[in-house]
Formats: structure tokens, C-alpha cells, sequence
DNA sequence: TTCTGTGAATTAATTCACAGCG
DNA sequence: CGCTGTGAATTAATTCACAGAA
């Protein structure tokens, strides 16, 4: 899961919104869209729920705690209620966002359709790689990494993407925040420091993947007999001496990112 | 946040390991594996937790799930612990994984060095554009969308990788999961519908933006005054008729992935 | 004395179930 | 009636705080 959050009770004080109803109201929101592409006027929680893949109990809670938008007997009004998650996620604003580190995520990521869509704009792409600067990735032309205190006061981003390998995460984030920037999406596979007050989500394949083994693991185990139990390589002794040191595949430790920027 | 799993009482049966622990341990894996290729021989739950981003309280309680690992007075054994978490993850075993959808982000995960290292192995590359066919990314060729279940059988796959477009998304999950995938990564913005039994997890790079946008847009309202309130766009009557046709920026719904496969 | 392991307490999230509005 | 909105109940996750092993 990503995740994220610097901490403070984790939900968010004044209108008090629970971060588990925060975090599926982009669901909400995508639902309604196609929804309302589909000129569907409007939607009981059922009908929401099963599209946002929760359950109707939870969407209702949920919408409980933005007010009462719905019609009792009838259901909600589609357009309503998109406006009405949109002011509360922020989006009928506009939020110019930087992606640094420009390989084959950061790439993906400026090209990523649905980013301009919802009050997101790619204010600029910024890389290390003098090679890269100037060249345009999805339009927008690559500017180099010195340039970026300039780049986040010259068009006030608050948000910033770090798409670059593992090592330099920390050292861009330090800058980002340095420069002004209060949220961090980070794809790096490291864990960012910030002060107080900055917001960091994460996003790791790698982790997802080793959830998904878990669970995998589990199902196999789970037909034939109780125990799963051995399989490869052998344990070790529990706090003796030290087992034999784990090489292997590579130089691989605290993995490069994605990609290389 | 990724999300994910089907249902079931969220906690996995069997040792009953709870789903959060679960989704931290590949962090821990991460911080130990750092420490083990500093050859460090042991660290406190106090240091280890500090490397992962997480309070040692909650570490310590995670790890107790696992078994009592450690020794009191002076920490866990490194090495040992990293054996014990990739057995508990099930990362002893070898994962072939295919990733279908071969556009900027397919290659970009293709090309994911942390990939390879935690026993998982990119089986196949898979991708509908013929003219893909036979080209290889990142050192494996192309496969095309024809051959999907001869390759998920040949390869024993049990996870699968969605980066396609949403369009797409939901027929390559009915593939996959007929050919006998069980667990899958879906990078689509799409809310996928699976048997049960299958688990899905999901990247979507909009839901973290829009949840950071949130929490941005409060940190605004914040020390100025009281209210926020309103910014752009008019609300709209309640359940009234039907409020502006939400036109724009171009076609966006449900919105395209990332990348086009 | 130090630092783990864990019951107990607390807080958050989910689900139930139903009163009551349209 | 149908379907929302929400208190109450339940379950999960986190944090506290300390007994006790090394």
C-alpha cells in the first residue's frame, strides 16, 4: 500500500476527515466521472459502492463526513457530488507538480494522461543528466537539476514527484523542501526524511510485489496440507555468530529506483 | 496508498499475521538488508525502526507476530532476521512474474533493478502492438498478447502485471487470471472485478496526488484565517436538476494509464 | 542495566442495523 | 417504500508501559 503521511493523528483536524475516507475519495471521484460521462444523473451508494469497488455501508459513512449530499429514496446527484469531492480533495485548483528524475518512470509519468486531467499540471521535468536538458519528454523540455530552486518559486509548486534512482531521493527531496515544496510523491525505493509539516506518499513496486508473494505463499499452502513450511535455503542459528552473508544477484542492497534518471 | 486484497477478515488466517504488519515487512527487509551489506551484526528495535520510518513500539509488536527473534538487552541478529522476514514473505522461493503492457511504464518496471533481487523474476513481456513483437526491453523480448496463457502455463506465473491502458485493463485481468494467475498488480486505474481468491493491489498514481492535494490544500487554510472556503468554481444546487456539463480538458473519464501499451 | 516481548489501554476503521426523510 | 444518514457495536491497528530475559 502506499503510504505515507508525516504523522499528526492521522486524521486531520478541523472538518476532521478520517484518512481511510480521504484516501478512497479519489475512487469516489473517478466513479462519478465515468458516471458522468455517461450522463447518468444520478447514483445510489449501491450502485457507487460496486463502483468503486467498496462496500455501500463505507461510501455512506464516508459521504457522512463531507455533509449530507444525497437525496433519501433517490440516491446522489451525479454532478453534485463530483464538484463537492472535488473542492474537498482540492482540485478545482490548480497544483503545478515537478517531476525530477526523467528515465523511463519519470517519462511514463509526464506522459501520464490522466495527471492534467484533475487539477494537476507538469510545471517542469528536471534531470541530472546535462545530456537530457532541453529535450522535450511529453512536450514539456528537461531542465537541468541546478535549475530547481528557480523552477519551484518561479511557478509556486507545492508538489513535487521524485522518480530518481534510490541514492540521490534524499538529497532531492532536501531540496525540494528547501525550495518550498510541502508534499512528496516518492517512487524511490528509500525512506525521506522531512520536517514536520511536509507530507510524503510512496509508492514502491517492489513492496506491492512482496505483499502479493505473501499472500501467494499462503494459498499454495493452503489446499494440500497445514504446514507450507521449508523450502529453499536452509535457516540459521538464531542470535549465534553470523549466518554466511547474503551474496547473490548482484549488487542490488537498498535497489536502485525504477529507473535511472 | 496501494490497496488491494480481495476480502477476507482482512487478517490471513493460519499464524494470522494482521494485513499491516504484513504490508511493513518488506520495509524492514529493506532497512536490514541495507544494514546486512554494511555488515552490521545486530540492531535494536529502536534503530532498525528509525531506518524504516516507523516507531519501535509498533516494530516490536509487528515482530512478535513473527516469532521471538530477538534477544533482550541487545537487539536483533541482522542476518537472521533477514532470513526469517524473506521466509515470512515467501521471497525463499522464485516468483516468475509477467508484466503485460510494454509502453514507457511496462519498460520502466521491466527495467526495475529491485525486480530481480527479492525473487522475482520478469518471466515474460507481453504487449498487443504487433510491431512490439520480438523487441526486446530490457534484455527480454516482446511477446505478443496471442501467446499470454501459453506463457503464463509454460512459466508456472501466479503474478501477473497490468500496465496497460484502463481500457484494457479488465479483459488482460480475465486472461491472466483464467490462465491461472492469482495474484495481480494493476497499474491501470481501473477497479478491477476477480473471482475469488485472486488478490489485487493497485498503483495509481493519480489517488496519491489527489490525497496529497488534501492535505496541501489544508495546510493553505491554515495559518491565514478560519475558512478556506471557496476558490474557483461556483457549487451548484443540491439534487436540483442537473448542474454544467463537466466539459474541458479534453477526453479524460477513466482516464488512460500511464502509458499506452 | 538495556532492550525485547507483550498484555492492557487507546484510538481508528469498519460494519451493522435501523430511524426517518422524500 | 427506498435509500440515505448515522448512532451503536465490532473489529483492527496503534501506542503505552512495564515485566523480565540476557
Amino acid at each position: 500500500m502506499a503510504t505515507g503521511r508525516n504523522h499528526r493523528p492521522a486524521t486531520s483536524r478541523s472538518r476532521g476527515i478520517p484518512e481511510a475516507t480521504v484516501a478512497r475519495l479519489p475512487l469516489y471521484l473517478r466513479a462519478l466521472t465515468a458516471l458522468s460521462e455517461r450522463s447518468v444523473p444520478t447514483v445510489s451508494s449501491e450502485e457507487l459502492a460496486s463502483a468503486a469497488g467498496v462496500n455501500s455501508a463505507k461510501l455512506r459513512k464516508d459521504f457522512s463526513y463531507l455533509g449530507s449530499y444525497g437525496t433519501r429514496g433517490v440516491g446522489y446527484d451525479v454532478e453534485y457530488l463530483v464538484y463537492q469531492i472535488s473542492r474537498e480533495l482540492g482540485l478545482t485548483q490548480d497544483w503545478p507538480v515537478v517531476i525530477v528524475g526523467i528515465g523511463n518512470l519519470g517519462a511514463a509519468l509526464a506522459n501520464y494522461g490522466g495527471f492534467a486531467s484533475r487539477g494537476f499540471r507538469v510545471a517542469a521535468l528536471i534531470d541530472a543528466d546535462p545530456t537530457l536538458s532541453g529535450k522535450p519528454v511529453a512536450g514539456i523540455p528537461v531542465q537541468h537539476t541546478d535549475e530547481l530552486e528557480k523552477i519551484i518559486s518561479d511557478n509556486g509548486v507545492s508538489i513535487g514527484v521524485i522518480a530518481t534512482p534510490a541514492g540521490a531521493a534524499q538529497q532531492v527531496c532536501d531540496r525540494l523542501v528547501g525550495a518550498g515544496v510541502t508534499s512528496i510523491l516518492n517512487f524511490a525505493p528509500t525512506v525521506l526524511s522531512v520536517p514536520e509539516g511536509v507530507d510524503v506518499r510512496k509508492v514502491d513496486l517492489s513492496i506491492e510485489l512482496q505483499i502479493l508473494a505473501f499472500h501467494e505463499q499462503r494459498k499454495a499452502g493452503e489446499e494440500p496440507a497445514g504446514e507450507p513450511e521449508t523450502d529453499t535455503a536452509p535457516p540459521a542459528a538464531p542470535p549465534a555468530v553470523a549466518v554466511q552473508k547474503r551474496t547473490g544477484s548482484g549488487p542490488d542492497g537498498d535497489v536502485p529506483a525504477v529507473m535511472p534518471a
